[in-house]
Order: structure tokens, then sequence, then C-alpha cells
DNA sequence: CCATAATACTTGCGTCCGGAAGTATATCGC
DNA sequence: GCGATATACTTCCGGACGCAAGTATTATGG
């Protein structure tokens, strides 16, 4: 079935494009995030000890190393964030999520559930985004930074 | 079930920027042609005419209109592509899809379609891959530029 | 041990994108 | 008709990204 395939595949790419635009922009209003920057937050707010290092941080959302850095500044201008060393190993940096890091992802967090819910809301069943959700896993769910 | 729409919003991130890695650097190797310029020359193959006004092509891909203005350049000048205007109003400009770039269209779809399969083989069934694409239809199917 | 390779991270550079501003043309309201 | 507004497109500017190069540190193997 490689009309399926395909079909799948570009229904893929467009759904992405139009879920994000439609929740990127509230997203910054309200808490002066980009999609992406949450997305930082919440990989470390799912990891052991809220800390993880930038390579691997790097890997779990599908980036390079040099975002990472670059990511990382403002948020840890904003407090959000801080940097750590390894005593084990002084090549490596952990980025560890802050006190007001933690209380801010579950805010955006929170709006990102509000966001997720409008979009389905009056066209999908509840087994209808359950199967979606079971389907796209298949692609990342044994990949490391897969997230709830 | 907004645990599950958060979810099914999360995976569809994940989902793609997965796919998209996965695809890109293989398309671009054979063809010359990043996805985002496949995409472009997709929506001209299927427009009446082979032919979309920039403003339209822009709204079916979901970019800004002066991607538009910037993706067709080098498409120009390879050919693929031809600029047309509107005798009744001198404001549209209309992108055109040549000869050459239908050729070109038709192989890297071929090439597209193969990695699309390769990405479900041997894990996912023909019916899955099926209500994968018919669920993520939803988001876009009624929207213009709409792709088989 | 110590030279070589591998790993972690940052910085510089080129590229790509969106939004705002600029230009040109068409439409609307009076 | 004609000024005001809307639309189509391009250009300019700033921001974000990946890759390659540079730096620092650790691991390897003879």
């Amino acid at each position: 079935m490689s009309d399926t395939s395909l079909a799948a595949i570009l229904r893929l790419l467009r759904a992405q494009s139009f879920v994000e635009a439609r929740i990127d922009p509230g997203l910054g209003a309200i808490h002066g995030l980009a999609l992406r920057e949450l997305m930082f937050l919440m990989q470390l707010d799912q990891a052991p000890a809220n800390r993880l290092r930038r390579v691997d941080l790097a890997g779990h959302l599908n980036v390079s190393q040099s975002t990472v850095t670059r990511l990382a500044l403002p948020l840890e201008k904003l407090g959000f964030v801080k940097r750590e060393a390894d005593p084990r190993d002084a090549r490596v940096g952990y980025v560890v999520l802050t006190k007001a890091g933690r209380q801010r992802v579950a805010e955006a967090r929170a709006t990102l559930e509000r966001q997720a819910e409008a979009i389905f809301r009056d066209r999908w069943t509840d087994k209808e985004i359950a199967t979606l959700a079971s389907l796209l896993g298949r692609f990342t769910a044994a990949l490391p930074g897969d997230i709830t």
C-alpha cells in the first residue's frame, strides 16, 4: 500500500504544521515561551532529578547541540534553568530545571493541555484521539525523550 | 480526556520531527530538492492547469508569502517552474509547473513514496497505516491544499 | 605513560523563515 | 470619479537553526 504510506506521511507533515501554527502563538502570548522552549523544559521536568546532559537533551529534542546551547541561554537568564558540572567528567554540562522552572512548566503545560483539547473538541471521540496517540507513538516511543 | 489530547499532540510533534529527519536528507541527495521544495512542486502538480497564485500556494503550504517568493527563485532557475501574469489583475502572479518540473515531481515523488514505505515497513499493517492517514487527515482535509 | 582518538560543549558562519515595510494595482464608498 | 482601503507581491531585517571548526577533557592501546 505505497499510496497509503505516502498519504500518511504527507498528512503527518501537514497536520504538524497546522497544529503548531495553532498552538505556538497562544503559548507565547500567555507564558512568553516558544513551543520549542516548552519542550525543552518539559524534557527536564520528566528527567530524573530534573536534570539532563546537554547532549542527551539534544537527542531527546531531536535538535543539534548548538541549538541546546542557544535555547538554554535565555532560559538561564529567566532563572528557569541552571547549569551544573559533572564532578566525574569535566566535559559534560548538565541543564537543571529550577524551582521557578518547574512552576513555569506546570503552568505552560496546563495551557498546552487546554489548547490540545480545543483542537480535538467537538469533532473527535475519545477513542479516536487515543488511537491517534497510540499510532503516532509507534514512531518515537522507543526513542529516548518520549514524554507523556 | 485532556491527558490523551496532550499526548496525541506531543507525539504528533515528535513524529513529524523524526519523519522529516528520516526523509529530507535522502530526498536532497537523490534529487537535489529539499522536502519543502517538493511540497511546493507537488502542490502545483495537483493544481488545475499546474498553476497557482502565489498567495494561494502560500496558504496551501502554510508558509508566508515571502517564503513562496524565495522558494520559487531557485526552482525557476532550474526550469521547474515559471512565472505567469494575470491579464485581468496585474497584482497577481502565478507560479506554473513546467514540463521539466512535472517530470522532476514524478521522480521525486516516487522516491518519497519508497521512503514512506520504508518507514512503515515491517512494523505496521496496511490497516494501521490507513487508520493513521485517515485520522491525520481530519486536521487538514477540509483546508485548501490537501494532497494525495 | 603518552600519543591518538573519541566525546562534550561553544562559537562562527551560512541558510532559511516570518513579519514589517515598501510598491503596485484593484476595489469600495460616497 | 476619486480618495480611502484592501490585496498581491517583493524586499529588508532580525531570529533561529544546523554544520563545521575550535577548545577542553577523557578514554584507548601499544
